[in-house]
RNA sequence: GUGGAUGUAGCUCAGAUGGUUAGAGUACCAGAUUGUGGCUCUGGGGGUCGUGGGUUCAAAUCCCAUCAUCCACCCCA
């Protein structure tokens, strides 16, 4: 073996691409009900679009970019993320000329340079959506909903959905303030990640898995106590609404995004047995995104899940899948003659909207029932240089194992009917 | 970026203390009387033992490096 796939990759073959199928369909299907959109952004953007739309000081752009020159000189990323991309498209377009809200979803891709383990790679897939121009509560609570009934859809089972609020700047500054006030006794205790997270970010103190600070942190205050009037008014109607729609949560304070551009609602869907990496969605609301990319300033909310973590999640949970696709018909011919009306019955076949398919390897007629039992058509249709002189095959049912002898000239109508 | 485990046929794995042409199961292909699948039996093809060095008369087996996979940390989907 010459070559082999990059590290963190994966090639998903025709054994498992039917998984995929299913539950792209299902989301595609989620998001007409809903009334979202499609939208498909490049797959690389200029690097400079994640360090401002992303944040230049979260780990994705400090450390998990695919960046490279291209051959003018211009420095590329390969998107880490969609949500960016999503705004820088909303803004370049027309999108943000027409009706309000926008709301879009998308599928596909992303890219980190991160080392692998188990529910993570280097090249991973998304399904997501972000709604552009409304800050009703209504929509907060609608994408909520809207994740965890896809996932109800897909039967997936005991998962947890937690959320916060991480209100608006003016009420992050009052946080910020009264956590350095907090920490500043215990400064020199926090882990060496932590005492850079004190001077730049100490939000992010907050959701330190060190055993240490989160010990530290205990009776810290959270955003939840420094909501400004709107942002706590807005965080209850969240709840309320999900409260009405019958969605269990969780309110779990500790969960943070640290960007002055994430805004009131955070969410996170965890799900048990995969691993370490529990997450299989989260999302939350960024007001302050689209200005940060050099818009106006318009409020946004969206959601990411991973396709690879929800496909493991129904893997470990046994959910069944619908069954992959097999072929209707196999056709089978016994001689030479037989070999051309089998070419010309498979391309009727086809051409009437039935699946088929004949033997390419020049197999023994056994070899070919062999081959066919793998195929696992619903029909076999054998054709020999008896029948075909009295102008009839032989269509044999594969799974009773009853054969019977049909006109050539009225096979396809028979197949059809059943 | 850090740590641990692992790397032998397409797949799952055997191959104590280093010793002749490296094995099994499964998958694949072909046979088991005349033109017919799923069971069974027989036979066959397929491996530079991850890669590169080193130790040795001799290495899949010992040592080093490297790459990759898996798991965990960090962080996220």
């Amino acid at each position: 073996m010459a070559i082999t796939r990059p590290r963190g990759t994966g090639d998903i073959l025709p054994g498992d691409i039917y998984k995929w199928h299913y539950v792209e369909d299902a989301f595609r299907k989620i998001c007409r009900e809903y009334k979202y959109e499609e939208i498909r952004t490049p797959i690389f953007e200029h690097t400079e679009l994640f360090e401002r739309g992303v944040g230049d000081t979260t780990d994705i752009v400090e450390k998990e970019m695919y960046t490279f020159l291209d051959r003018g000189g211009r420095s590329i990323t390969l998107r880490p993320e969609n949500t960016a991309a999503a705004a820088r498209a909303y803004m370049e377009s027309s999108l943000i000329a027409g009706p309000q809200p926008v709301k879009l979803y998308y599928i596909g891709p992303m890219f980190r340079y991160d080392r692998p383990q188990a529910g993570r790679f280097r090249q991973f897939h998304q399904f997501g959506v972000e709604v552009f121009g409304a800050n009703d509560p209504g929509i907060d609570a609608e994408v909520i909903a809207m994740t965890m009934n896809f996932y109800g859809r897909l039967g997936l089972k005991e998962l947890e959905l937690r959320i916060n609020s991480v209100g608006c700047p003016k009420c992050r500054s009052v946080l910020r303030e009264k956590l350095l006030e907090f920490f500043r006794p215990s400064l020199d205790q926090l882990c060496d990640n932590c005492k850079g997270r004190y001077q730049r970010n100490p939000l992010r103190i907050l959701d330190c898995k060190s055993a240490r600070c989160g010990e530290l942190a205990a009776g810290a205050p959270t955003t939840l106590k420094c909501l400004c009037g709107s942002c706590a008014e807005h965080f209850e109607a969240v709840k309320k609404y999900l409260e009405l729609l019958n969605i269990p949560y969780i309110v779990d304070s500790s969960m943070v995004r640290g960007l002055d551009y994430y805004t009131n609602t955070a969410f996170e869907i965890m799900a048990p047995d995969i691993g370490a990496q529990s997450s299989i969605g989260g999302g939350g609301r960024y007001n302050g995104l689209v200005e940060a990319c050099g818009g106006p300033s318009t409020p946004g909310i969206g959601y990411a899940l991973g396709i690879e973590r929800i496909i493991l999640t129904m893997e470990r949970q046994g959910i069944a899948f619908p069954p992959p696709f097999t072929v209707d018909v196999f056709v089978a011919a016994a001689g030479s003659q037989a070999e051309e009306e089998a070419l010309r019955l498979l391309f009727e076949l086809r051409k009437n909207g039935i699946s088929a398919e004949k033997d390419y390897m020049k197999r023994s007629l056994k070899a070919q029932m062999k081959y066919a039992g793998k195929l696992n058509p619903r029909y076999t249709v054998l054709l020999g240089g008896d029948e075909l002189d009295r102008g009839v095959a032989g269509l044999k049912d594969m799974s009773s194992g009853i054969q019977e002898e049909v006109p050539l000239n009225s096979l396809v109508e028979r197949i059809k009917r059943r």
